[in-house]
RNA sequence: GGAGAGGUGGCCGAGUGGUUAAAGGCAGCAGACUGUAAAUCUGCCCGCGCAAGCGUACGCUGGUUCGAAUCCAGCCCUCUCCA
């Protein structure tokens, strides 16, 4: 389908749509005004990782296309806890947890969107605002009569944890409607016409969008985005250590970066598309480099990535350390340990967080994967007073007094 | 409340008295090959120890036993059906 509006145009270029509501009539009225949009966010971590950031930048793409992005934080649903793509319940957080993690979060937005009073500026708003306050038997009345549990019950999110056999608490199944009325007080307040989310957030969009034309008779939209896997069909942002995350103190610019570097080849075009602001004839180009060559692709989308996020200063030092570290040299980004006079290579091992523990640390040094300035450790007893210890081919760090 | 099934290592899942630190799979880590890719092959994959070994571990708490993930009792939790 063939869009009008730069909005759907830019999005669907970019391979950001999924599924639409009514795509014809969102693209007619992006042409007209400008739409706000929003996507709600979790707040079960102090910081969002890859997996969002699809979300992330399809905000940033309303915003460049002209429209108003709305960043919901979910300070009011994250205490019921979404149930969609899980199989058990997350334990609860607390009112404090939640909102030090939004705290947290929203430092991220900020890298990415433009906020303030203009008319295509993002807000940031946190439906704690308005969830907390509901009165339980005025919200069944306002909200209730307009959803059956026989059509709850078909929707993903509840079916496959009935299907599996797992418990559902009502707490979690009541997320649903919270989601709905999101959407339904955001079109009020703030004149939102646009839900966005990923595949999964499919049915809570739905829910909003029939529960704003009931209750208000308003016309609204949702897209949803595509389930983002690697080309080996894993979900996004698993690495060494764990998740992916954005915050620099949980993950660092540097690893940042590597994470983007060792994408696989066939994912290089599509992630250069979603992540980064690159034009799509040079995307193009660099989709078509072959064999080796297509490294010079990943360095680019590397780069783009990590200054988006970090900035063009730490993009560019992850960079330079990296050109270093894989061609046998130190590097100022690389994670250092402090082993004052010295320690063994075990200790330090564990301190750069490369091994759990000496045993593992043991092994690794008897399967020679272990490296001080590029010579194979091969004693567990070596006692290491600085240089550089790597594990590996992709793991580096420096000993320091 | 009643009847049945079940709770095992990051996940899935075998295991019904010792040979079980617990099969197998997935995920993960490393080696080889490469391009910091993929695929493939190989090794590793609870902690401490050079090692023999020790310590922890199979929902929780007790008990039986020379010995228990496995048997018994109580409790907690989940699922299915009934009310």
């Amino acid at each position: 389908m063939t869009f009008h509006s730069s909005l759907l145009t830019l999005l669907s270029e970019r391979g950001y749509i999924h599924q639409a509501t009514d795509a014809a009539a969102l693209d007619a009225l992006a042409q007209r005004e400008i739409v706000t949009g929003y996507i709600g966010f979790d707040a079960t971590a102090p910081s969002l990782h890859v997996g969002s950031l699809v979300q992330i930048m399809m905000l940033r793409r309303l915003q460049q296309a002209g429209h108003r992005p709305i960043v919901l934080m979910g300070g009011g649903t994250t205490k019921v806890g979404d149930p969609s793509g899980k199989d058990e319940s997350r334990k609860l957080l607390t009112h404090a947890d939640i909102q030090a993690n939004i705290t947290s979060i929203r430092r991220v937005f900020e890298r990415f969107l433009t906020f303030g009073d203009g008319p295509s500026d993002a807000i940031l708003l946190d439906n704690a605002d308005w969830l907390d306050g509901l009165n339980y038997v005025d919200m069944l009345r306002t909200v209730g009569p307009h959803f059956t549990i026989n059509r709850m019950l078909t929707f993903d999110s509840v079916r496959l944890r009935l299907d599996r056999e797992q418990p559902l608490t009502f707490l979690e199944f009541n997320y649903m409607i919270l989601q709905a009325y999101d959407f339904l007080e955001l079109s009020r307040r703030a004149g939102c016409r646009l839900q966005l989310g990923g595949s999964d957030q499919w049915g809570n969009i739905i829910n909003g969008i029939e529960l704003g034309r009931r209750i208000d008779g308003a016309e609204l939209y949702g897209l949803t985005t595509p389930l983002i896997t690697t080309a080996d069909g894993a979900k996004m942002g698993k690495t060494a250590g764990g998740a992916v995350w954005l915050n620099a103190d949980q993950l660092s610019p540097y690893d940042y970066w590597q994470y983007w570097r060792n994408t696989a080849d066939a994912d290089v075009a599509k992630f250069l598309r979603l992540f980064t602001d690159l034009p799509l004839q040079h995307i193009d180009e660099l989709g078509r480099l072959e064999g080796k060559l297509i490294n010079e692709a990943k360095l680019e989308l590397a780069n783009s990535a990590t200054a988006m996020l970090h900035g063009e200063e730490a993009a560019a030092s992850a960079a330079a350390t990296a050109r270093t570290a894989f061609s046998g040299g130190g590097g100022e980004d690389l994670p250092s340990y402090a082993v004052g006079d010295g320690v063994s290579v075990l200790t330090a091992l564990i301190g750069l967080g490369f091994c759990a523990s000496n045993g593992e640390a043991k092994r690794k040094i008897a399967e020679g994967a272990v490296r001080l300035d590029d010579a194979v450790v091969s004693d567990a007893a070596l006692f290491v007073t600085g240089g550089r210890l790597s594990l590996g081919k992709k793991k580096h760090g420096m000993l320091v007094e």
